[in-house]
RNA sequence: GCGGUCGUAGCUCAGCUGGUAGAGCACAGGUUUGUGGCACCUGGUGUCGCGGGUUCAAUCCCCGUCGAUCGCCCCA
């Protein structure tokens, strides 16, 4: 029998503990500021019946990057590639018994079958916040963009960090549709070449625009859209979402998160399920302007189950691309084991004892390590300081026979005599 | 999916134009028996990613494959 590979499946991750630590500590800010505005965790099962994402999930996700299989009952299922149709599916199941609105986060694991590379693996945990049921949607719009802002600010970054990005479908449809006159079938074409407009040369861009029937006229239209930013909206008030940008910027302002919002014309997001509001956020770093997550809105999604639609509004937003960002900026970094005391023994005799003493302790809300094993004393006094336990307590003779404990801070080498409930 | 780079002890890597391998760190033990961080001593493993080929001989050359990484495509 060949031996056996420790590696982990390509494009997935072993959690070693100091990694798992790390994890953690983000998932505690998302925990923390989300609670904060009412969310409500949820979690799912990790595989669902394939139907759910063809109907709604983009084309190239379920038919090349979804990992699926037929179960011994002849059912097509797949492993969850996201978590919004779940979250809809939910939603719809309990929808009139659930007080409005609703807010629901999640931080599931999800997969897709995908070439890894820097920020993109195929299994990875994705923050998943959603609005459904608001009776203003524009007003869920704004506390979810401010949710989403809070969240990076609560990991330490400022305006300097990152930048949100937002626009609105239904401009970029109102331009192509109605201001290029295009046929429907060419808007996700060109929308890939505006993409990429910052990225190749002016003749490609014309070029590729060219080949998709965006002739001289329409392209200079279109960089009109592209150029002016709001002042072409402010022109263009009859396209749909034109007056609604308008009006959440300024509302952004007054909340005071103008410096981190910008409205781009050129942000369209992947899902084919957007209605209306989409958004990304990207780091602000100039060799690393990737975008780190989004989000949109999806007012069609709930009702594909049969039950009541809703207006729905939500983000993911995956730990891969932000523990970079954490990196980079330095903003989080390695997290230390918490343990406060380590309980050395001279001998193993006095185990009884240690192991009593610690659950006093800990009952006290200390956490506390007792050694397995009376080796040398210096021995584990190493234990001891490798692990990063500042305090270690030596459990001999004398001090299970007066109660009376030596503990030794380690960091200054102090050390002092202390009975039980001085620790 | 395409191209570049890489894959040697647990980790980071060295190995000069092919003659079956080393360093640092880490780990374990010790420097005598109730005290760590320093120093010194001692110790071990590697089918040199995997499979095949060329060669008297391959870690080093060739092909394939798996994985990592960077770029592109795609995507978010």
């Amino acid at each position: 029998m060949t031996q056996l590979s420790t590696q982990p499946y390509k494009g997935t991750r072993d959690f070693f503990p100091a990694d798992m630590r790390f994890r953690e500590a983000m998932f505690a800010v998302m925990h923390k500021t989300v609670q904060s505005y009412g969310f409500e965790q949820i979690d799912a099962p990790i595989i669902e019946p394939i139907d759910i994402y063809l109907a709604k999930t983009s084309e190239e996700i379920v038919s090349q990057q979804i990992y699926s299989f037929t179960d011994r009952g002849e059912r097509k299922v797949a492993i969850r590639p996201e978590m919004t149709p779940t979250v809809a599916r939910m939603v719809a199941a309990r929808f009139q018994e659930t007080p409005k609105p609703i807010r629901w986060y999640s931080i599931p694991n999800v997969w897709r079958y995908e070439q890894p590379g820097k920020g993109r693996l195929r299994e990875h945990w994705q923050l998943n916040c959603d609005i459904f049921g608001a009776p203003s949607e524009k007003l869920a719009d704004l506390e979810l963009l401010n949710l989403a802002i809070d969240l990076m600010r609560g990991y330490g970054a400022s305006e300097s960090h990152f930048k949100l990005y937002l626009s609105h479908r239904g401009i970029l449809n109102g331009v192509l549709g109605g201001e290029l006159k295009l046929p429907q079938e060419k808007w996700p074409a060109v929308a890939r070449i505006m993409d990429k407009r910052a990225k190749i040369k002016p003749e490609a861009y014309a070029a590729m625009l060219a080949a998709e029937g965006v002739g001289e006229d329409k392209r200079q239209e279109l960089d009109l859209f592209l150029n002016e930013k709001l002042d072409y909206i402010k022109k263009k008030s009859h396209l749909e979402g034109a007056s609604y940008i308008l009006e959440t910027m300024q509302s952004l302002e007054e909340i005071g998160l103008s410096a981190y919002v910008e409205y781009d014309p050129s942000v369209v997001r992947g899902f084919d399920y957007y209605t209306g509001l989409v958004f990304e956020v990207f780091d602000a770093h100039p060799d690393n302007r990737r975008s780190l997550f989004g989000g949109g809105r999806y007012n069609n999604l709930v009702g594909a189950f049969g039950k009541e639609s809703t207006n729905a509004v939500g983000f993911g937003m995956g730990d891969v691309t932000l523990e970079d960002f954490l990196r980079t900026h330095k903003l989080l970094g390695d997290v230390p084991r918490k343990v406060d005391l380590y309980i050395a023994l001279m001998s193993d005799d006095f185990a009884p004892h240690a192991m009593n003493l610690a659950n006093t302790l800990r009952g006290r809300g200390l956490r506390v390590e007792v050694s397995l094993g009376a080796t040398k004393l210096g021995k584990q006094f190493q234990e001891a300081e490798k692990k990063a336990i500042p305090r270690v307590l030596i459990l001999g003779e004398d001090e299970v026979k007066s109660g009376v404990y030596s503990v030794k801070t380690l960091a200054t080498g102090e050390q002092v005599k202390l009975k039980a409930t001085e620790i």
